[in-house]
DNA sequence: TTTAAATAATAGTAATACTATCATAAAAAA
DNA sequence: TTTTTTATGATAGTATTACTATTATTTAAA
């Protein structure tokens, strides 16, 4: 017996639901390989189906293009990471500790949790770092949010956006700040590997760093206030 | 007579310099046009020859590709706002009020300043927050940070990062509080317009308060250390 | 056992991302 | 002024990408 963790994803996302089925879950399997592997610009069905042994035309039965994949890879891995954070700060009562978890959890490369054997969750959040902003930053974002594609986002933002107001009732900008840790826990690891002068962690590219980095820039700002 | 400033590029950014001539010039202003228009996934060569009136095989004696014109053109956009920052900042003694006002520049639209007439500087404030991490979020970034394609930004992040030392000796991380600066100033602004529950202003949509936030964030964390 | 659904195999199209060639016009050097 | 160089325009062509459509075959459900 083995406690399986589904995620309902927004149909609207695919045309057949990738994890309904082998060829499915080999397209998300193979997908964060090669996007991983060869970059989002690289990546194509082509080769995509060439790697599962498929052709062209089977990728899309389930995915209308590869934004569509890209958008689902993000969104799966946000709504996983929310069930990381909920399960690991259950229980902890002092919302400093709380975010402090979370904010240890956005910043640290994750081990592949097997629960999902199609999903190796530590490739994908390699990807998230590297490609995840490219889910949003396209001209379709308003018809893409429209159709609730972010919503994974935009709950784990207000998460944290409300540990951080049980944290300091009086802060004026918990979502930004949300957004903020969030989108920079990934963004000081890309710049710490690729373009380390944008970082004071260059010398030991230590994701701790990084991770004290956060926490100084928090809990500053929310002691104030 | 007019004062004419020149920003002299990294020469390994162009095959032909694009300053050089009516058609180099061409290819920047409408470039800016079209990739702020359609956006840098739909911008090709063949549409931007059309739009000035040449040929394909024209764009290509300037531009590689235009991944090398997109670098080029946020390259651009450092080099001038770092001048820019500098030229507000002269003469400000005090390192807290040159630092406020660099917050300011980076978070504000910027008015087409007429001094380059084919580059429209509004415009491509708006590449850069909407397509601007795109220029480094690539396989190539190792390859073309070797032939210092964003030495601009890092320049940039530097000098920032020097203010926060001025402002607050002991600071241990002023690089990635400035990358955090830069890249916030742009995200935050990019979120408000498109995915407003990712921030706290929504409601007003004003870059004050994202102006008000980072100014937040970051005289917390100096006041403190 | 029939029927429906999913997949494989193949083909084809329009657009993209280039490269190459040659003629001509304009500018710089002789 | 003539020659030579250099930039541009016009045209063509290729490989790859991003799809859509059709039919046959396999697998699974009724």
């Amino acid at each position: 017996m083995k406690l399986q963790l589904q995620i309902t994803m927004n149909e609207a996302l695919f045309l057949r639901n990738p994890e309904s089925s082998e060829l499915g879950k080999n397209i998300l399997k193979h997908s964060i390989q090669l996007i991983y592997k060869a970059g989002f610009e690289a990546f194509t069905f082509k080769k995509l189906a060439e790697d599962i042994g498929t052709t062209e035309a089977g990728i899309y039965r389930y995915f209308e293009n590869k934004h569509k994949l890209l958008v689902y890879l993000t969104a799966w891995y946000w709504v996983w990471l929310e069930f990381q954070i909920s399960f690991h700060t259950n229980n902890i009562k002092d919302p400093t500790v709380r975010l402090k978890r979370v904010i240890k959890l956005l910043a640290t490369a994750v081990e592949d949790d097997e629960q999902t054997s199609y999903i190796n969750e530590s490739l994908l959040h390699q990807i998230i770092i590297a490609e995840g902003s490219k889910a949003y930053l396209t001209k379709q974002v308003g018809e893409d949010n429209k159709q609730q594609f972010f919503k994974p986002y935009k709950d784990l933002c207000a998460v944290i956006g409300n540990i951080i107001l049980e944290c300091s009732p009086k802060y004026k900008y918990p979502k930004s700040l949300a957004s903020t840790i969030i989108e920079m826990a990934h963004f000081q690891n890309f710049f710490m590997n690729n373009l380390p002068s944008l970082t004071d962690f260059g010398k030991t590219k230590e994701e701790s760093e990084i991770i004290a980095f956060l926490n100084d820039l928090v809990f500053t700002s929310l002691k104030k206030s």
